[in-house]
DNA sequence: CTGAAAGCGCTTACAG
DNA sequence: CTGAAAGCGCTTACAG
């Protein structure tokens, strides 16, 4: 089908392509009644529905973001996703979604494309793995928000849960319950991912205030898939821990898992706390307490960290890290 | 900061703009080496990228495609989408993801906006509440491909679960068993969304295969809210069921509560079998028996489809239906 | 109140 | 092997 433009628009309505466009961007200031109407007539007629790209090629602003974040498969990320695409909605903003895996080269090529696409910013969860280009947006003054995770020297407003303080809460509660063994799991230290980092640091710190030791044997990092195993031998040592707590959901099914097959009840054997508010928390056997992250905040936090930057034009921007405070959901697993 | 452009990546390299364009585009043919590599090193210097909205303009095509979802917080919807996300990124496609939330209005004027932004194809969950404007981009061969639902006399590749299979699957399992009284709960089915459609005529038609009565108390419908109420309703009834399939992962949810705080046994008091194989069904007391979705399989073959179509640029192609097939997952709860 | 003209940053026949 | 020119479909000063 041939595409109409503004010229056919304007030549059915006996008018010139600049009146139609003052029409379609609504600037009615010193337009004739009638004028309005052929416009109007002639748009409805013709089924004329205006090219954005176009558009967007000479205002240089697509409407449009680029979100990347590490997996859109992990409840949070996409709860945070539903709140952007909510809050650009709003602001007739789109939203393009990017799994960057953690892997800094994937992420290097969305960054790129985004921007070649010329979005008008990015949120990201980012891997840490390209400071450079950070800083080449940054210096750029391109609009961006970091999300979930902090990049040490970048200086960027970022949106983060308070970490450290939902390991406390955690560790509060189980010393609350008379627990004083306690241990902690979590993936993989080593990529310094911040949440990980946080939560392990707040961890030991809450240990601290109250006065019990902080054992290595206490924290294990381990890849998903070692957990079990890992858990094996930490519940196994001399002294084991009679309380753990679960970094994020993905561990938590570990230990539920290791619990299962090994027939130890909870929170009889092994007490437990989760970060993450799963979804069956309220009806597992037994129910579940976590500490929720408020993923929906954070991410309407974001976009209107991100719109905000995108709407003041490059004119000097305060620059913050926003903490999101945890919420214990306390069930009977502690 | 002033954008780069490719005069000015001309003009460095001491070439026209059409040159440079070319190298861009990686056609080589007739360049001389020493042409190409003043072009890439003004390139390098002047840290010029590309800007593709220009090129989109011209070449009348984004490399994006617009996915409307229902609800991206469903995992089935995330999983489809990550699957097209892979997809489309080993293609250098990139995808808007948007909520349509079962709401017509809303997704057509996402289809609106997509469509004006040059998206070059959509794959959308549909309402099926705008009939008139599917037609429209059919007639006008615009690239679509519906997954989940599909719509009567809407002619177009749809990608779907072969939902009557599902539940025949589940009865067949319940009757194995050694359950003859069998019954399913489904949301809502007023609005006629194919899946719970299609899943409950798929459960009459296996019962009746079984020479077992279809008995209407059996078959609750409704909004998610009123799921408990209606569940001890019927259960209450002289004759209650003794094993409920429930039709999808939030129906399941309402099902393991209600089981719950009832204290009923599953599968004792109440076998259970849920479409959807929910994430902690392998360590739930007791372990889930489940009917799996193969959404990943499902999104990829979407975004195939359409690629596909934006590929073979509104040449004729045929239109089918894919059906694809849901997966047993034996475990306790039945 | 409205129109002609320039320009956004590319690509693509076409000529040489 | 390379360049000048037109054009994609808009918007935006500017002139009248």
């Amino acid at each position: 089908m041939k595409t109409v433009t503004i010229s056919d628009v304007a030549r059915h309505a006996q008018t010139s392509k600049s009146t139609v466009s003052q029409f379609l961007n609504k600037r009615y200031d010193y337009m004739r009644d009638d004028t309005k109407k052929r416009i109007e007539a002639a748009i409805e007629e013709l089924g004329y529905s205006p090219n954005i790209v176009a558009r967007s090629l000479k205002q240089k602003s697509t409407k449009t973001i680029g979100v990347i974040v590490a997996n859109i498969l992990h409840v949070f990320s996409t709860q945070v996703i539903r709140a952007i695409e909510d809050f650009c909605n709003d602001s007739n903003y789109h939203v393009i979604v990017c799994n960057a895996d953690d892997d800094p080269a994937k992420e290097k090529r969305y960054i790129e494309m985004l921007r070649a696409k010329q979005v008008d910013g990015i949120i990201a969860f980012p891997t840490g793995g390209n400071v450079d280009l950070y800083k080449k947006l940054i210096s750029e003054s391109y609009p961006l928000v970091f999300l979930d995770r902090k990049v040490q020297e970048i200086s960027v407003n970022t949106v983060l849960l308070d970490n450290e303080k939902a390991a406390k809460i955690a560790v509060d509660e189980f010393v609350k319950t008379g627990y004083d063994k306690i241990g902690i799991i979590t993936p993989s230290l080593e990529k310094g991912i911040t949440p990980r980092v946080e939560r392990v640091s707040g961890f030991k710190k809450a240990l601290e205030e109250h006065g019990l030791p902080v054992k290595p044997e206490y924290i294990v990092s381990a890849k998903i898939a070692d957990i079990q195993r890992e858990l094996e031998k930490m519940l196994n040592l001399p002294e084991p821990p009679k309380a753990i707590l679960a970094l994020n959901d993905r561990v938590l099914f570990e230990i539920l898992k290791y619990a299962k097959e090994h027939s130890l009840k909870i929170p009889e054997d092994i007490a437990v706390i989760g970060i993450d508010d799963v979804s069956f928390a309220g009806f597992y056997s037994p129910e579940l307490t976590t500490i929720a992250q408020p993923a929906f905040d954070m991410g309407k936090k974001a976009a209107e960290l991100l719109l905000n930057r995108i709407a003041s034009k490059g004119s000097e921007v305060e620059v913050n890290t926003f903490r999101f405070d945890p919420q214990l959901k306390k069930r009977s697993s502690c």
